[in-house]
DNA sequence: ATACTATGTCGTATGTTTGCGACATAAATC
DNA sequence: GATTTATGTCGCAAACATACGACATAGTAT
């Protein structure tokens, strides 16, 4: 035993964890790499640029957009879907911090492991 | 139709996506934290201070070992679990990489949400 | 109106993740 | 050598993710 569970994870470690969820598959990652490549929106384009089945780009469409992290309009007959700068900023600010935090830790060195 | 399915996914996107996977969970983003903030490397209190099972907290490690971001060296009777602060520099590189680009998408606004 | 096109939703199959208690291992201590 | 302590592995159950084809919807064009 010697258990605390003093308390649960904070609201910042559950953004991180959902924003880190949403880029947690190549093609969800290649998807956000082309939206930002492209001045355009494309829409259903970026299934024929993908390995995957039309369906199955449309499903990792609705996780980013669950994720906040791009939003889609409706313009005819075809979808837009574009990046949302404003939640790209707040993950870069997170993930810039655990980084910076994680990469001046000095305790251990890749190679001698711990000296604890 | 119209489908070219080019190619499969870049190496980039794979280590992208896996390492966005290890960081997935509220719990490993606050393991990083802790072996973060830590100058020394602890073991086992790290299940102590989560509020998860013993054994659960032992899987979280695994999956972040098995991911390259922590390292554990057994010392005795306990073991002491360490940043790999080599991989963390290449996953801020990588994720940089990214959000630079998403952050500099001139295209869509949040509010005028695309104009094509 | 009818046909066509782009898109999303549904159901389904298969695999992966999460969480946990019971067990195994292995160093330290008595 | 028996006991305690720290740790990991196993097997299980429930939940979630991934991928896809069949279907529904809603604009557009003939």
């Amino acid at each position: 035993m010697t258990h605390a569970k003093t308390a649960a994870f904070t609201e910042q470690q559950q953004q991180l964890a959902r924003l880190a969820k949403a880029l947690a598959h190549p093609a969800r990652v290649a998807i956000v790499e082309l939206l930002a490549s492209k001045t355009t929106c494309i829409s259903g384009d970026i299934a024929a640029e993908l390995p995957l089945a039309r369906t199955t780009v449309t499903q990792h469409l609705q996780e980013l957009k669950a994720a906040g992290l791009i939003s889609g309009t409706i313009d005819g007959l075809t979808v837009c879907y574009c990046l949302n700068t404003a939640l790209w900023r707040q993950a870069q600010a997170l993930f810039a911090g655990l980084f910076t935090q994680a990469v001046a830790n000095p305790a251990c060195g890749p190679a001698d492991a711990c000296g604890c």
